[in-house]
DNA sequence: CTAATCACCTGAAGGC
DNA sequence: TGCCTTCAGGTGATTA
């Protein structure tokens, strides 16, 4: 489900929400939805810190770390009080203050994590998409040598942290790239292009809070309103806003893939 | 190094 | 109504 800015959206919430909140207890009603890392137990103290990377939520509780991924179907929701579902709940944390922090998961792909070692989990991953020291010139050295197709490169998180499928579609046809164009076959703009549509397109969807499609929710539970602005993503058939020509939807790398086959057309030999 | 497939899970939607 | 298939915003392991 949720990509960069879906997570961003979710993380400015918590700090206006949880921040310094005390935690008083931790119920896991899946377990495997909660992960102590190295046997970690809960510890009961307060949120010092509410951070991002990649599609990792971060809280700082104490002096350990309780790392979120959402994976498909997570939803983080602050709860003010009084009695809430408990349809596809699967871990909640309560607060001194009587606020609670929801963690549902109806396909329980999502993970929390706890452990002293945030960077374990973080390390692996390549740098932040909107990090400011990810520049059009560190795109292109993370560019060079390969030769993968470029849209299984932007999925992969071990290379840039944060696209997802709807995104990486956006970014793509912002750029006019195919999304199987082998990296050796991009040209120096196409390159320059595609770094200042990851930047436009990610930033576009936080002012946005996020794209609701079907599930998604920001913190507060609010859905987002950049599913109205996408250009392609879950536009099959439907006619490219640049050309008219009807946008195609195809498998590629295993995921449902979106383009427009006028305005991205495959150059190079594949 | 690259690519394809599967596994993890549940629910919604569409075909018959 | 109900059964069956397909698909979904993610990622790690395994296999060629």
């Amino acid at each position: 489900m949720p990509e960069l800015p879906e997570v961003e959206v979710i993380v400015r919430e918590l700090r206006q929400t949880v921040m310094n909140e005390e935690i008083t207890d931790i119920k896991v009603l899946w377990k495997k939805s909660l992960v102590r890392h190295h046997d970690h137990q809960p510890v009961f103290a307060e949120i010092k810190d509410i951070r991002r990377y990649g599609k990792f939520i971060i809280l700082q509780v104490g002096h350990v770390f309780l790392l979120v991924h959402l994976r498909m179907s997570g939803k983080l929701i602050v709860h003010q009080g009084g009695p809430f579902s408990r349809k596809h709940l699967r871990v909640y944390i309560t607060f001194r203050s009587g606020k609670s922090l929801l963690f549902y998961d109806p396909r329980k792909f999502g993970r929390m994590y706890l452990t002293a070692d945030a960077q374990q989990f973080l390390s692996p991953l390549g740098m932040d998409a909107l990090d400011p020291g990810f520049s059009g010139r560190e795109f292109a050295r993370l560019l060079a040598g390969k030769n993968s197709r470029i849209k299984s490169f932007l999925l992969d998180q071990h290379h840039l942290a944060g696209l997802g499928n709807i995104y990486t579609d956006e970014c793509l046809y912002r750029a006019g790239v195919h999304p199987q164009t082998r990296i050796s076959n991009l040209s120096e703009r196409e390159v320059a292009l595609l770094f200042r549509a990851i930047k436009k397109t990610l930033q576009g969807a936080i002012e946005h809070m996020g794209t609701t499609l079907a599930d998604y929710r920001t913190a507060e539970g609010k859905k987002g309103r950049h599913q109205r602005f996408l250009k392609v993503y879950d536009r099959e058939q439907k006619p490219c806003f640049r050309c008219k020509n009807p946008v195609e939807k195809k498998w590629i790398n295993g995921r449902g893939t979106h383009f427009c086959p006028v305005c991205q057309p495959l150059k190079g030999k594949s």
